[in-house]
DNA sequence: ATGAAAGCGCTAACAG
DNA sequence: CTGTTAGCGCTTTCAT
């Protein structure tokens, strides 16, 4: 229709030099009458393919954050690049595997996350020998050489455990998410890096990371004898799980118990009384992964591994901490 | 490898007749042995994609249940099917039109979900336009040609209005999801029907369909001079946000007021009072979704709509209701 | 029951 | 600057 051959219109169309200035505005102009879109299927079967896989386990978070607004944020970035997220919710880490053994396989996507690494995690040696390249998120300990996101949990809790300390408070206790989480272990190595001066005493309980779990676990932990006088859950529905364990128990929050949320969210600020609470991740999650996506292919062959860091930002101090007399 | 042609493979792989059970069975040998996988964007380029698009709002649900578990479901059902689901966050309805002209133009799926519908839809128009069939959820008045998933919302909240009423409820209040949605005019004429008598005082509050627009709704309700003795609430999130809003007006859920739910989840349950819910669609949703989609793909032109219903369970009562003496 | 070959829409190497 | 053409991996028609 423009009068030239389909060469010609590919370049014009990718921005390929050699197409004269007038022949490339009449292409242009032509597909966009046509309403002409390139066909997807047709173009990765040259150049492989254009996305990133993601396969998250279902109920659980992306590093403490809402899936879906990390994926938004993930998307948002990635589009520039005509890459697409494929995003799959699967019952566990196995079926995780399998999945990036098909993708690989099948060359759905040459880079695939890892969300929330497991110690000796199956789906990077799974991953790997697929041929994809796994981009991880959280501590990289486990894998050397991989590209990852690494979010500076350790810190952010260390804080916390300063923060709760500087109230006055000696007895404080972490309801965690499962203990085979990576990123748990650094939360806990965080608060115990802040409190090794032996004045606090650090109680850590290990969930299913189940909003049950953990109320399960806080009821526990407040009904002790002796009991902590503040309590740090992992993310915003567990914490609020904790306050209605506290009220429930007779106590009053904060003045008999501060609670403190790993992770924020609307809910966070919402409720009686509003929760202290580390930032949430989601955005910031996602345009990491975006940078670490890219950076990853991009990367030359015997490049180094993309590391993209992720600071996490300052406790929003509410009303659910106070200072504890001993 | 199998000593066969391309062919012979092919049919072979996708169960055609037309080879003996020995080389199905030698070629099926191999292509194991050799960890082959289709390459779907091959696949594609001849059988038209294998995939149907989703285009969510950022922050909306999915009618009332958590977008990921919707997903999950209808990911798990499509499967067996060989289909995939193109889930995509976006900004607003215009976006998800956009998106949806484009997933049209590139042949990316050709079915797609409009979840959510407005009056007078513009995803409806442009999908169409763009030669996909859409599958809607929700009332089907401003799609009759359309295949839908109907949900029946007016019912469920015609249960929930005489069951309150049976409780001796006269001022109920719905702090409803934004007004152009069509289900929430559905769940409005719910409650309407069954209060029609007289006897009970109905009033509509539509918000913005957020945690804080919900709470805000909230708390012009029971501060006002004459407040409703009961409060329905769209979401899950919304409902505990008005138990907060309750707690911080300093009354007491369920004595001086009555909370609905009209979606449970663990928070429900875990809320104190336990919050008397509609159930969740999550699963269901997504399975209805997945039966209206192949049947979408299997009509022959001509045939009907596909419409598949889908009732909504039985309210589940914890303490968050209670009967009221007028 | 099996094989040869065309073609889906696109890109890129090569020739002109 | 532009055209010709091979080929990505698969399905399917047509011959054999």
């Amino acid at each position: 229709m423009a009068g030239v051959s389909t060469a010609v219109v590919s370049y014009a169309l990718n921005d390929r030099r050699g197409v004269s200035v007038a022949t490339r505005e009449r292409v242009l102009r032509v597909a966009d009458e046509l309403g002409w879109r390139p066909n997807p299927a047709a173009r990765s079967m040259r150049a492989g393919a254009q996305a990133v896989g993601l396969a998250v386990v279902a109920g659980e978070t992306l590093h403490g954050a809402p899936v879906l607004d990390v994926v938004a944020a993930f998307q948002r970035e990635l589009l520039p690049r005509g890459l697409g997220v494929d995003l799959r919710v699967v019952a566990d880490v196995a079926a995780a595997a399998e999945l990036y053994r098909r993708w690989g396989a099948e060359r759905r996507c040459d880079v695939v996350v890892v969300p929330e690494v497991r110690d000796d995690d199956v789906r990077l040696r799974v991953a790997t020998d697929a041929g994809l390249r796994p981009v991880v998120v959280g501590p990289t300990e486990v894998a050397p050489g991989l590209a990852a996101v690494e979010v500076d949990d350790e810190d952010a809790y260390a804080r916390v455990a300063r923060y709760l300390a500087s109230l006055g408070h000696v007895r404080i206790a972490l309801v965690a998410d499962p203990t085979d989480r990576l990123r748990t272990a650094a939360c806990e190595r965080g608060l115990r890096a802040a409190t090794q001066d032996g004045t606090v005493a650090l109680e850590i309980v290990p969930t299913d990371g189940t909003v049950e779990g953990a109320a399960g676990a806080t009821r526990r932990l407040l009904t002790q004898a002796v009991r902590p006088t503040a309590v740090v859950l992992a993310t915003d529905v567990m914490a609020l799980a904790a306050l209605d364990v506290a009220r429930r128990t007779g106590l009053v929050v904060p003045w008999d118990v501060s609670v403190v949320a790993g992770a924020d969210s609307v809910l966070c600020r919402l409720a009686t009384p509003a929760l202290t609470s580390l930032p949430s991740l989601a955005t910031d999650l996602g345009e990491a992964l975006a940078r670490a996506v890219t950076g990853t292919l991009d990367a030359a062959a015997g490049d180094p591994p993309v590391r993209v860091p992720l600071a996490v930002g300052a406790l929003a101090v509410r009303g659910s901490t106070s200072p504890q007399a001993h």
